[in-house]
DNA sequence: CTTCCGGCCCGCG
DNA sequence: ACGCGGGCCGGAA
């Protein structure tokens, strides 16, 4: 229940999110613990390529943070983006997950 | 490094 | 139903 499918399925059954939003929340889902995305990454895997800040909308409501990690999305350049709840506690919430940052800046896969 | 502007979907008036 | 402004951006200047 607590399981990353069963949020899935919650999202997928609310009716008040627009599609968009849905494969936004979904393609989040998908990234792994410990690793982090660019806003432009789940926008492109989301099939809306160029929708970055869209996405930041969307995220910024997130209401199953930190269910669906939108933490684990930072800026393309690798620095720490924004966070709803306070940038301090997305810190926090990398950190638990081994990612060290120098100057709030992240590496990203490629 | 900072600033500027384009582009995208959503929410509210 | 329509329009306008905004934001957890991105990339160019």
């Amino acid at each position: 229940m607590g399981n990353k499918n069963s949020y899935k399925e919650q999202i997928a059954a609310n009716p008040r999110f627009t599609k968009f939003m849905k494969k936004v929340l979904f393609a989040v889902l998908d990234i792994p613990e410990g690793e982090v995305r660019p806003y432009a990454w789940v926008a492109q895997k989301s099939g809306y390529p160029g929708a970055a800040r869209a996405v930041g909308q969307v995220l910024k409501k997130n209401p199953y943070a930190p269910h669906v990690p939108c933490h684990r999305v930072v800026r393309s350049d690798g620095s720490i983006g924004g966070y709803s709840g306070g940038l301090e506690k997305k810190r926090a919430l990398l950190k638990k997950e081994g990612l060290e940052n120098e100057a709030d800046r992240y590496t990203l896969p490629s």
